[in-house]
DNA sequence: GATTGAACTGAACGTCCGTTCATATACTGT
DNA sequence: ACAGTATATGAACGGACGTTCAGTTCAATC
């Protein structure tokens, strides 16, 4: 592992957080030890604990800084006015940014029931704000009248799950390009919510 | 556990797999041990091998149990004549059938990769099997201009990521009926097929 | 009441786990 | 060249893991 001067951040480095968000997206966080991550980092067990607190924090350290880069992501976004546009903006940019961290995706949404409950209050309170973004969009598109919604919240959670189960499938060598996938979707959640 | 005469089946015994279905749905297969399950049972773990060969079994018999109840089922179901109909009765058999087993559901949309390679294997053509009784259903559709839909296949990822979505967040004394849900979510699929 | 055999216990097996730490090595600044 | 610090090793810790098995218990059968 290369070296640096000065002593180390409060939180988990960088080449270690790659090599469990690897290794934790394709085996799961229980079935990966401390000494696989360390094999995949080039380094013994014990020098892990030079970069990280325990396997905990490496766990919750991955989620936090996902959905960070997701908020500064969506804050960076051009929206639009309209609710029928906003709504565009947060397809498009949901399945463009989970595309991109397939393994980050993963673990967010696998990976909650083994965070510790002090980690795990952290991460659903950032969770369902981003979720509260989508249904911002929604309700205002009901109220002005552009969207027909039976029921605001459920349409929120339909939405997103569509959406985020296109990284369950995409490939980037497969039959359609990823802007091909945001217009396909975004014609589906564009009728769906009746706009 | 009980004692009874004659020898045990080949398969899991059932009161194993409803422990095993318990823990596995609540902690996840990996966190989960033999010990645990025995002692959810009431006995030691040594016991547990009189009803199934060894863990990686329980996770299979959990999960293609799961999965011919679900061929049963739908197997069962008034399905109707249109597609339209057909569609409908999908949309709300899956939410119904999903709702009443949300650990068996957990497990098997979040264990896969725990599943040995040939195990996985036999789980994964069940599952597309089942995927492609929607996509038949949408196809037909499309075909007799009943539905207005960009791509069939995304549209069929995207209606079961929706629908199996709902078992993440529904609760029996929540704001809605089952039969409410059903209802809404219906609505959404229909408008996103353009029917 | 003796015999059978399934069901269960409790201990043991070898292995792996997360984590710690004394020690060794490599680098930085002087 | 040296001191000082950052970083790594490798062994060790207590404990938990999946699985096996000799021995025990006990209901059902004759």
């Amino acid at each position: 592992m290369a070296r640096k001067t000065g002593s180390h951040s409060e939180i988990t480095g960088p080449l270690v957080l790659n090599a469990a968000q690897t290794l934790f997206a394709r085996h799961g966080y229980a079935a990966v030890s401390m000494r696989q991550i360390a094999a995949e980092v080039g380094v013994q067990a014990g020098a892990l604990y030079n970069y990280t607190r325990d396997k905990q924090s490496l766990l919750f350290d991955l989620m936090k800084t996902h959905l960070d880069d997701l908020f500064a992501a969506w804050t960076a976004v051009d929206k639009g006015q309209t609710p029928t546009e906003r709504l565009e903006a947060f397809t498009r940019f949901h399945i463009a940014f989970h595309l991109d961290r397939p393994d980050a995706v993963f673990i967010a949404y696998m990976e909650l029931r083994n965070l510790e409950p002090q980690n795990f209050e952290v991460i659903e309170v950032l969770r369902k704000t981003y979720e509260t973004e989508l249904e911002n969009i929604l309700r205002d598109g009901k109220d002005s009248g552009e969207f027909t919604l039976p029921d605001t919240k459920l349409a929120t959670l339909a939405v997103i799950a569509m959406l985020t189960g296109v990284t369950t499938w995409y490939r980037d060598d497969g039959r359609l390009s990823r802007d091909r996938v945001e217009r396909i979707y975004w014609n589906m959640v564009r009728k769906a919510v009746g706009a």
